[in-house]
DNA sequence: AATATCTTGACAAATATTAGACAATGTGCT
DNA sequence: AGCACATTGTCTAATATTTGTCAAGATATT
């Protein structure tokens, strides 16, 4: 019953990041979306076609030309970015796909917004970088270096924990809706994502959810400061096919060491991933789980990968 | 309880942020809304005229025209608002669940989701919950309760802590959109929200930043476990019509006692409000600060609009 | 008496529409 | 390399529509 909802270009030109001027010329030239129009000649669009737009938006920032791609289907579109990503090592073209079309100038305006205590614009920064990069440039090169600065800054002291917390807080639900909006079919597989025991920095966990929801996993996300018992028996509940815990914290922590020995008798069948700086602290605790670390987030993408094609036990 | 309380326009300007000649201009031209009279022609408008009303001035500023949504009903204009992630065209609509007709009906919904770990069946069920109720009833008839519910099965063992915390982690997010899709002008009036020193849970703040920006304020939140200092000193930079402090915890806390005294000279001339359970604790410690303590939330919404009316100093 | 609200009509700023132009860039051909 | 050509985002100009704001004059409220 409510499938007439129209958006008019002003809308279209929020959510899409694209300009009126482009999306028209789009429209003129190759017939990207033709929106039906009001009685007074304003187009008026509808979701499919922004979503359209947006891939095509994403597809061009990402070296393709806009006349190639134009008649392209939207799952063709969502087909060609994936797959571009998939295998992000072919270079054909010269050099030019790294696109390093600033996601640094991203990080810098994010930190002035931060700075400043503006959430509005911390906001709308990430917004807009979010429809102008490709996700992994945007967790890759933006999110994860600005969380850096932010921290360098705040043991600095140029930035207060006022700011520090007010980012976070925004940063956080970002990501979460960065993973809600690639959710996954409903019988995709599903994966855990959780912290540990005594682990309250989410951003860790919070990005990977986001990884395995863009790379098509049913993404469960439990929270931070998790006993690890808990999480397993949560991963056999649901029947997942991974649990991935994520470790920041550089401090050697008895209770968390304890907790994680006890993974083994539990884990059974369910590969565990675990990723984070403070990993190496705990490889010993873990060497009997048959658990995978990780201190890379592109190979938490290819052990994702992996992970799809191995069998179920 | 038919409270059939009606407002005269200059409230609805107060509460909506749009000015008379605009409300008028809108029910002349476009029907929004066409409020009863009084004997003497005055107009006066019901609760839900009003919410039509903010929903119609949000929709606008997300770049909608006020001539082609006037004629949308309230669970219409909500679904509009509501843009966040539509990206899933897909979203396999197998009205398996029926619709509540109270708050109460979804409450158990969302309790039944967060024991069977579904997490994506809690973000739904939320996400219907918000088109179909008013923000009032979402926030105080249905969220408030599920916390404390949340609260009570925790507490008597019925549900675990990852449970717990997958709630959390979904609630916190939702009420963080609920809070955009209101984003109000960027000149509108500021708010600080945030919780004091040892207040970890973040979820009476965080309400109130949603009723706060539904309210037509420029809501920033600063997020939870901050010294107040940092607090009062951030709304100084930002130049606050107010600050909300949210104090959960009924244990008494010696840190923040202290912490809260210093308060009282710095506040200056900004408004402060104090809420949440743990409120009463603390009450000497703040009565020089001129603050004032609210335990309802439906004193938080007068308290607001209170403060709107409020002079500059 | 001062203020608030009502109706009607009107204005002006903002925004959309089309067609065409331009500059920057990439591509292909010699 | 070098040169013609194609691609593409941005922009102008002229026109039309949308919409917030207001003035004037009447009536109501405080």
């Amino acid at each position: 019953m409510n499938e007439k909802k129209k958006y008019p270009i002003r809308a279209v030109v929020q959510l899409t990041g694209l300009s009126a001027f482009t999306i028209r010329a789009w429209e003129r030239r190759y017939k990207t979306v033709e929106p039906l129009r009001t009685e007074t000649n304003r187009r008026m669009y509808t979701e499919e076609d922004i979503e359209k737009l947006k891939l095509l938006n994403g597809a061009t920032r990402n070296g393709h030309n806009i006349g190639s791609i134009a008649a392209l289907s939207v799952g063709e579109l969502r087909e060609l970015i994936t797959v571009r990503n998939f295998n992000s090592a072919r270079s054909t073209d010269n050099g030019k796909i790294e696109l390093p079309d600033s996601a640094d100038g991203y990080t810098e305006l994010c930190l002035n917004a931060i700075k400043k205590l503006d959430q509005r614009g911390l906001e709308n920064i990430l917004s807009k970088a979010s429809v102008n990069l490709s996700q992994p440039q945007l967790l890759e090169n933006l999110l994860l270096p600005l969380l850096d600065k932010i921290g360098s800054c705040w043991q600095d002291g140029s930035i207060r924990v006022v700011n520090e917390h007010m980012a976070s807080s925004v940063i956080r639900t970002f990501l979460a809706n960065q993973k809600d909006s690639f959710r996954a079919e409903e019988n995709a597989p599903r994966l855990i994502i959780a912290t540990p025991t005594g682990q309250l920095h989410e951003f860790g966990a919070l990005i990977a959810s986001a990884i395995a929801a863009f790379e098509g996993w049913n993404a469960v996300y439990l929270g931070p400061n998790l006993p690890a018992i808990d999480i397993i028996s949560a991963a056999e509940q649901l029947n997942a096919r991974g649990v991935v815990l994520s470790i920041s914290y550089e401090i050697d922590d008895q209770y968390l060491r304890r907790d994680l020995e006890k993974l083994e008798m539990i884990t059974g069948n369910i590969p565990l991933i675990v990723g984070g700086r403070g990993v190496k602290l705990y490889g010993k605790s873990l060497e009997n789980t048959g658990a995978r670390f990780i201190d890379d987030w592109k190979l938490f993408r290819s052990a994702l990968t992996q992970l799809v094609k191995q069998p179920v036990l």
